[in-house]
RNA sequence: GGUCGGGUAGCUCAGUUGGUAGAGCAACGGACUGAAAAUCCGUGUGUCGAGGGUUCAAGUCCCCCUCCGACCA
């Protein structure tokens, strides 16, 4: 299903990758609008945090921010129908759109012919049936339990994942198998047509820019936009309390931790997280890398650009 | 100056009666279809502070030096 004729720009890479001024500057000259693939931006008041560009420095139109509460569960499968329809409506005002994402599995929802069984996820009775079936007598007895169900997918899961194998006893209730589905994979096509460009940064000049970044948000206000989240009751959320940034400042607040020492564990998370970022995208041959060492906005979207002419 | 404790992987430390070393964390690599900033998997050679001695064999015993800490002067 292929609803627009100009491919969707994607730009990915790390955080603290230059992804957010490269893409607004890309979506600029192209008289485009920018919609963030960001698990954690679609929350609403998360936004130092998740480095969400303010609004008195967007040039271009942006979508993808502050789509639900930070008490809202969200996911990929619920960003995908979003995405799609907000690609379809920037292509008919003959705007361009810029996907600018970090988060992988986001990105792929938005533009692969992904398709998310049907089923609640908002308290999913299978899921927490499992999940406490697996709190109570274990990862390997949760394990055994499907091994002896769905012996074909038990089989492509470890054991200590808990989170997919309660995922394959979900899909099991829709008569779906994640055997099946994980088979399928290599073979999944686009459904929205895109043309993607990592922005690659050397791992060492990363970390440093990492670290500056996170001063950055701590010195803008980070513990008092956190102080403001509990306050509202974030901590009930499920997603957005795993943001980093988030969690590691809620530890301070509640006296586990010295803010120093939660400061040291968010960069620490964030480098650790730009890895796992830098392994998925780096295995997607679709990528076109653009190197961006020197964090130099206006280069790397005039490569991006350059590119797309050529 | 003296006594005691300690100096082992990037960090915190284990190393039993002497047989050339191992955990956690980090780091690195990987996976990933309704939590994905999440979840999970894999990878451990380091002058065992320096030098000397005893021994077939020393991180492990002895001597000496050095550094850190505590205590006593």
């Amino acid at each position: 299903m292929t609803d627009s004729s100009a491919p969707v720009i994607c730009i990915v890479g790390p955080t603290a990758s230059g992804k957010t001024d490269a893409a607004q500057l890309v979506a600029s000259a192209l008289s485009g609008e920018v919609v963030s693939a960001d698990s954690m931006q679609i929350y609403r008041g998360m936004d130092i945090g998740t480095g969400k560009l303010p609004a008195s420095e967007r040039i271009v139109p942006h979508h993808g921010f502050d789509l639900v509460d930070p008490g809202e569960a969200y996911s990929a499968a619920l960003f995908q129908p979003f995405a799609r329809a907000i690609f379809h409506d920037i292509t008919a005002r003959g705007k361009q759109p810029v996907l600018c994402g970090g988060t992988g599995l986001y990105v792929r929802a938005a533009i692969d012919d992904y398709e998310f069984p049907a089923g609640e996820q908002q308290g999913n009775p299978v899921r927490e049936q499992w999940t406490d079936f697996a709190e109570k007598q274990g990862a390997q007895a949760l394990w055994n339990e499907l091994n002896r169900r769905d012996p074909e997918s038990a089989a492509v899961v470890h054991p200590n994942n808990v989170r997919r194998v309660v995922r394959a006893f979900e899909l099991l209730a829709e008569g779906r198998s994640y055997a099946e589905q994980k088979r399928n994979l290599a073979s999944i096509g686009e459904a929205v047509p895109s043309m993607q460009f990592g922005l690659a940064v050397d791992p060492a000049v990363l970390a440093e820019r990492i670290d500056a970044r996170v001063e950055a948000m701590v010195a803008a206000g980070l513990v008092d936009e956190v102080r403001n989240l509990m306050d509202a009751g974030f901590r009930e959320g499920l997603t957005a309390p795993q943001a980093i940034g988030y969690k590691e400042i809620v530890e301070a607040l509640e006296g586990r931790c010295t803010f120093d020492e939660a400061i040291a564990a968010i960069k620490q998370a964030t480098r650790r997280y730009a890895k796992r970022q830098r392994t998925w995208f780096r295995r997607d041959k679709r990528i076109r890398w653009v190197n961006a060492d020197a964090g130099d906005a206006h280069g790397v979207a005039a490569e991006i650009l350059s590119q797309l002419e050529g």
